[in-house]
RNA sequence: GGUAGGGUAUCCAAGUGGCUAAAGGAUGCGGACUGUAAAUCCGCCCGCUUCGUGCGUUCGUCGGUUCGAAUCCGACCCCUACCA
């Protein structure tokens, strides 16, 4: 059963293959909350088996926690999350769409959203869906039960998320929902719910957590770690090309469902090729392929070669708002850089080069001689950027 | 309601009258080495700066004591645990 490749757990797998067997035209739900707007390549690798479903057949069902969102998911540490307006979230949901179908196909998608539901229910009814749940069970979870021994709050609205994820499921009468794996427990409350209303329960498939770019810790917005759908063809690529080696055959099963014998070929070859090729398909895959390999090339004349990029932020002289066009000032206009002592700390570091050279004096002059007519900068590995007059 | 502990820079965390822009981690950035990998070594890491033992702003908030406060006092706000 190929629907299940790739995944952690699997929770009622002889339901779930026995429907298949009849050849049922599965209801497959997986939840977003839309408190922040950017999709990581962490949560591609469950759009990724929700598109399986959906390629096999399927219905995939995208559902929008557009109510949830305002109470925020227990998962984190500590809950400072803001609480978000309507405006917010429906701004956020909407982006949230339009990157969630760079994945998924739009037209054999549906999209629901939880305040169709919940926005109508009453305070007695949600206290009966409290009914159904025991704090001894809720302590169950990991995050609880750790925090609860650790003396770390846990607030009732925390208690409440899963219970609101699992009243999804029975309106939605899903018949298998897809997480990342710390979603695990959210999902198993939604199975025990419809089994009390006398409804088949859903199957759970947990996908893995995606490694970040640091090739230790879970690619995550707050450890600064991840690449993001809406990221530059450039940076997808560059940024892939910065992970660890030790990760890379992670992302090849998981984003681009390679095989294992596909892998095995692969880890005979120089890492280094085999990471350029990661970085070409994943680009390839939000871009096209001439853009993929516009970037490689890039990426190899730049890195590997040690030439100028292409394209690169131009600034032109006249137009900064400067009193002495010094280095320093001028590219304190540039917004590249943090601070002017940030600019000061990278030269005196010896990482600032003017069309080559080092540059050791933060004060010496921009002028252009004969007949140039432009001078690039290069600050520390990554950053160019190009002035005219 | 009672008791105890706590709110310090991006995060964790030390600091309990001057030597504190504030130890130590972590993250990040830069340099060397490389494959923009990892590991390792070195350096930087509040802002401005005429680069000077210079200026400004910061340790929950407001006010006070003091020559001087993150450190003491008062009020307030917020968080947590424990007991009810």
């Amino acid at each position: 059963m190929d629907l299940i490749s790739n995944t952690e757990v699997v929770i009622g797998q002889d339901e779930l293959a026995e429907k298949l067997i009849a050849g049922q035209k599965l209801k497959v739900k997986f939840g977003v909350d839309p408190t922040r707007p950017d999709l990581t390549f962490g949560h591609m690798v469950v759009f990724n088996k929700l598109k399986e479903f959906q390629d096999a057949g399927h219905e995939a069902i995208l559902l929008i926690g557009d109510y949830t969102a305002r109470i925020g998911d227990p998962t984190g540490r500590s809950e400072l999350r803001p609480e978000l307006t309507e405006d917010q979230v429906n701004e956020n949901a909407s982006t949230y769409l339009d990157q969630a179908f760079r994945i998924l196909d739009e037209d054999k998608t549906v999209v629901r959203r939880n305040s169709e539901w919940f926005s109508k229910m009453s305070f007695a009814n949600a206290l009966n869906l409290t009914r159904k749940m025991t704090v001894a069970r809720m302590l169950e979870r990991d995050d609880f039960q750790n925090r609860f021994k650790s003396n770390q709050p846990i607030s009732m609205v925390e208690f409440m998320y899963p219970l609101i994820q699992g009243y999804d499921s029975v309106v939605l009468e899903s018949d298998v929902e897809i997480g990342g794996s710390d979603q695990l427990f959210n999902m198993l409350v939604g199975r025990n719910l419809q089994k009390e209303v006398g409804m088949d329960p859903q199957s759970v498939l947990t996908m893995p957590l995606l490694v970040g770019l640091d090739g230790a810790r879970k690619m995550s917005k707050s450890y600064d770690n991840y690449i993001a759908f809406n990221d530059s063809a450039k940076d997808i690529f560059g940024k892939v090309m910065s992970l660890s080696d030790n990760v890379m055959m992670d992302y090849f099963r998981l984003l681009l469902s390679y095989e294992e014998a596909r892998m095995d070929e692969l880890k005979d070859g120089h890492p280094m090729d085999t990471k350029k090729r990661l970085a070409t398909e994943l680009t390839s895959k939000f871009f096209n392929q001439r853009i993929a390999l516009k970037e490689l090339e890039e990426f190899g004349r730049v890195f590997s070669k040690g030439k100028i990029p292409e394209e690169m932020p131009t600034y032109a002289i006249s137009e900064l708002e400067v009193e002495k066009a010094s280095l320093l000032n001028l590219l304190a206009q540039t917004n590249l850089f943090d601070s002017k002592g940030e600019i000061r700390r990278l030269i005196k570091q010896g990482a600032m080069k003017l069309d080559g050279e080092r540059v050791d004096d933060p004060e010496m002059l921009i002028c252009f001689e004969g007949n140039e007519d432009q001078k690039v900068v290069k600050a520390g590995k990554k950053i160019f950027l190009r002035f005219k007059s």
